[in-house]
DNA sequence: CGATGTCAAGAGAGCGCTCTCCCTGGCTGG
DNA sequence: CCAGCCAGGGAGAGCGCTCTCTTGACATCG
């Protein structure tokens, strides 16, 4: 399997009979080469079939013209049908196309992992990094943040470091939904809280509070990881303590999709006997029995502004250290 | 935003009094220095910071240790809650981990991206390439096998050029489906196919076929885009045309799922008035009503098997021009 | 008509690393 | 006692590119 020596820069200027300068000028589209040269050269790297190293060139530009996207969890839950990485990496894609770089991937879920990810972000592998989802302090960000290397999360950093973030209104949002329940007549409203070393998790529950609360409702809690399967758990554990439930609020709609089919598992109706309420409006949402109510976020636009705030720190201008980005309730059939 | 100068092998050899191959040696593994030495080049590294450029030593190696992952799918396509794709990644980031190599992702769906990624990837930025299904004839993978840089498809190429491949036995799991509703007295069988430029597609739709034919049964079709929406579009069309069908068979998961939902709104029951069943076996397959019977394929085994193959190759070994991997049949309430 | 300015193109010095020699000094064996 | 042999370590040549500096050829101006 010999793999035809690559033509080099030499190569193509020997040919078109000119300095490697002049063609390292084509190549890179300056404007100081007369149309004719400009030519030859063309014509010499169509005829060699030439394609530059990208290592050679970052090593002395210092610039690799690629950025990291890190996943801190494990590799199996990434991918469930949850929309939040995918979305993110779409945002993401979309606006490195545009500036014409490229994404590499990290997942960062096992301890090695997490080691790989580190050694490959501070060799300069890469021109910046995103996080998506950070679980607990992770000090991987405000370390690369230190190294001088561009850095944003999506979500408040609980790190001490403070590090450049994207997020939505996570507490507004479900403030405003639960506010929704209770305008609609439920008095008995539990919620299924995300993870609680995760400021989701924890927002979304500050939310739930917030709103029930100054009402004078009881607040009843359940917790699970944003999963199905969690989400089925909850669901019985509220149901065991409160079966008189009117209303249950979803840290995310997976959970809340769960959450839909335990009741009626139970013989309850949605929204007859209890209405319910999700996070996320996953494409599942609309598609669910009853359509389930829920709170969006808008995934993709929070990829995209990460990616544009690093952009512009990795050109070395300053940006403002946070972005919160507005979440909207999409009223359906389930509350 | 003064970057702090990264120190380089240079820096660690004058601090550890030794050489530049010295270190060298000593950052690789290599076994021929002595301990102090060792020990005394390891602590200079830790002093210092220093982590290796890695563009500088993949210019010199002629490696650089990361895959590409292509997509050619619009952005916009390549995550809805199709785990297609992310089980791909999932996959081959798992294998990867294991190789301690990196996955580049490419969305290839643009014309502009398909340019960008055959630059990226002719340019020796990668090891190797991995095409995550493929539309039509995309002369790319050919391309780089030709230009020698190892590739592996998910799915049949259905280009000139013969490059391996990782595929999933699409007709037989089909064949099978089709012939279970056949055996419990469906009679009127129609399917929603797949696009037709995508093996999938095609090879999905003659397995139908060469269930119902030999059967003396109609064939009834009507194609779609994998997506819910076009699934929707579909099932009306075929109920228009076959109002009495009593099956249907849908050549992905997210169509069946749209079929269910149709059929319900026009008052047949299922599986009693039509039995339906899926291709993929999603999560959310288990969460409609009823639960979708369905063709399981082993996405992520694809991405790992595509993966092995590819380090197999890129490490000179020779290896299997084609992988079929078997699919299952998974009955839940649908048919 | 010589001095100056201007612009295109070449020369050459690295970027940070690996890797092939080659050298040194301490041992072995005859 | 000396040739022969290692093992451990250094020197130095690039890998392929960019970029500054310099040169050379003209056009312009006093």
């Amino acid at each position: 399997m010999t793999t035809a020596q690559r033509p080099t820069l030499e190569a193509v200027a020997r040919r078109a009979g000119v300095s490697r300068a002049t063609v390292s000028r084509v190549v890179n589209g300056s404007t100081t080469v007369a149309e004719p040269i400009r030519e030859a050269v063309r014509r010499a790297i169509n005829e060699l079939g030439y394609v530059p190293n990208l290592a050679a060139r970052s090593l002395v530009t210092q610039r690799t013209d690629s950025v990291a996207l890190i996943m801190p969890e494990a590799a199996a839950r990434v991918f469930s049908d949850d929309q939040y990485f995918p979305g993110i990496i779409r945002g993401a894609a979309q606006e490195l196309e545009a500036a014409d770089k490229q994404l590499v991937l990290m997942l960062a879920g096992s301890p090695a992992g997490h080691e790989r990810v580190e050694r490959y972000t501070t060799g300069r592998h890469v021109d910046g990094v995103l996080f998506a989802s950070l679980h607990g302090a992770d000090p991987l960000p405000g370390r690369l943040a230190r190294l001088g290397i561009p850095v944003v999360c999506s979500g408040r950093p609980l790190g001490g470091t403070p590090v450049p973030y994207v997020d939505v209104d996570h507490i507004g949002g479900v403030h405003r939904a639960v506010q929704h329940l209770i305008d609609s007549g439920r008095r008995r409203i539990a919620t299924i809280a995300g993870p609680q070393d995760m400021v989701g998790g924890i927002e979304r529950l500050t939310g739930y509070r917030s709103a029930v609360a100054p009402a004078g409702l009881p607040e009843w809690v359940a917790y699970g990881d944003f999963t199905r399967e969690s989400g089925v758990a909850a669901t019985w554990q509220l149901l065991a303590a409160h079966p008189d439930l009117d209303a249950v609020f979803a840290a995310s709609d997976l959970m809340a999709h769960a959450t839909l089919r335990t009741l009626r598992a139970t013989g309850r109706r949605v929204p007859d006997d209890v209405a319910v309420i999700g996070f996320d409006d996953i494409e599942t949402a609309a598609y669910t029995d009853p359509p389930l109510s829920t709170i969006r976020q808008p995934i993709q636009e929070i990829g995209r502004r990460m990616t544009r705030q690093l952009l512009r720190l990795a050109a070395g201008e300053s940006i403002e250290p946070a972005l919160v980005l507005p979440t909207e309730l999409i009223l359906r059939d389930s509350g």
